[in-house]
DNA sequence: AACGACATTACCCATTTGGGTGATTTACAT
DNA sequence: ATGTAAATCACCCAAATGGGTAATGTCGTT
């Protein structure tokens, strides 16, 4: 079975050492060859046609455009292609840029390279590699957020408010007068500092409380 | 080093020859105890305490309470607990409800027992384990849906929405009148079914727009 | 050439919202 | 017991919003 396989890989990477000691332990590795390899993003969009990887390493520290911002440029030009960043990088900030912007795996430099071998095989069988922290990180970020500055009763109508109800109807909904849900949005806009109902919705959108 | 590992597992499942074959699996894996094992998770919510499991492993099918509505009364009994499902379902929806309510593993049964090992083991060192299908749709939502309606300039005046930009407002950010804004907001409505900014940014951000 | 989508602007009007101030009651913690 | 947070309600007023209708110019597609 395994000897069917053969997956190609491109890399992405400025660092030569780093590139070469990759570029080694794929094409070591039965089932794997590296069929280009490039020294920055640039050179990487200009060339990849020539090449048909199947699976692309790409780093983010590059001379020039950086990796997060490559992702999206490279999907343009290769819609299907698959790309696995490949970082010593563990920023909540790069992981979800990267992930947001279409990469399909994570994986962290340095560790075991069983388990790069192991993540470039799940990329090609249709999976999501990521090292054990970024896979945690990912998993916490589905977790909404429970230092909730809001009382219950104002999580009530922040969720009233998402979904466009008006003043009127939460208090029919709630079963109180208008005048309680404008002091409750009141409570709401003061605690979260803000002053509307779609800022209020967004910004508790983006903490996951809602 | 593998010797000195020893991880305490409980698990609930309904089906007893599931079950069995599950303990017999890790209790013959080296540095794998099963402690405790629940027909139910009301059995599991009743005798947990009893337990100190490093690791749970929670079906989804279960008479009663489900395994989904579990992983919240199980967090709330002991919140250190590391939670994995372990089920036959894949539906985004369950998948994500199980991480929104807390779980840090989604591993799909059957798979090979040697994945169940490794699994439970990144649980320990601090991981996220996800069977490959499951952590393609975990990073799938985290890529925006591009197949949007709106057009650029609709777009704009979303995202400013929904930083909570009153109309006049984004009328100067982008140097139109406030009426100009009032059309763009009206179409954007219309296009989204809704009828008021908060519902509009609501909407846009579940779809990952914004 | 015609059509539709987009971007731009205008006007009108009823309704809603946001902000300010103030009051009562319950409940929980210091 | 005293205080603080929560939930409830009221009134006022200026500003913003949502909905309707209508017009113009540009651009790309058919």
């Amino acid at each position: 079975m395994k000897s069917t396989l053969n997956i190609k890989i491109c890399i992405v990477e400025d660092d030569a050492l780093i590139l070469k000691s990759l570029q080694q332990v794929l094409n070591n590795a039965e089932g794997f060859s590296v069929t280009g390899t490039f020294f920055s993003a640039e050179a990487a969009l200009e060339n990849l046609k020539d090449h048909h990887p199947d699976v692309l390493l790409l780093d983010i520290d590059l001379p020039g455009i950086s990796g997060i911002d490559a992702i999206s440029k490279l999907k343009k030009l290769q819609p299907e292609l698959n790309i696995v960043m490949l970082t010593v990088h563990e920023e909540s900030q790069l992981v979800f840029s990267a992930l947001h912007n279409g990469a399909v795996g994570y994986l962290v430099k340095g560790s075991n390279s069983k388990y790069l071998l192991q993540g470039i095989r799940e990329v090609f069988e249709g999976g999501a590699p990521m090292s054990p922290s970024i896979a945690r990180q990912v998993i916490a970020s589905f977790k909404p957020q429970t230092e909730t500055i809001l009382s219950n009763r104002e999580m009530e109508v922040l969720q009233k408010l998402s979904n466009g109800t008006n003043n009127k109807q939460i208090a029919e909904d709630l079963f109180v007068s208008t005048n309680t849900i404008k002091a409750h949005i009141k409570n709401i806009y003061k605690k979260l500092h803000v002053n509307s109902r779609a800022e209020a919705v967004s910004k508790a959108m983006k903490k996951g409380w809602i």
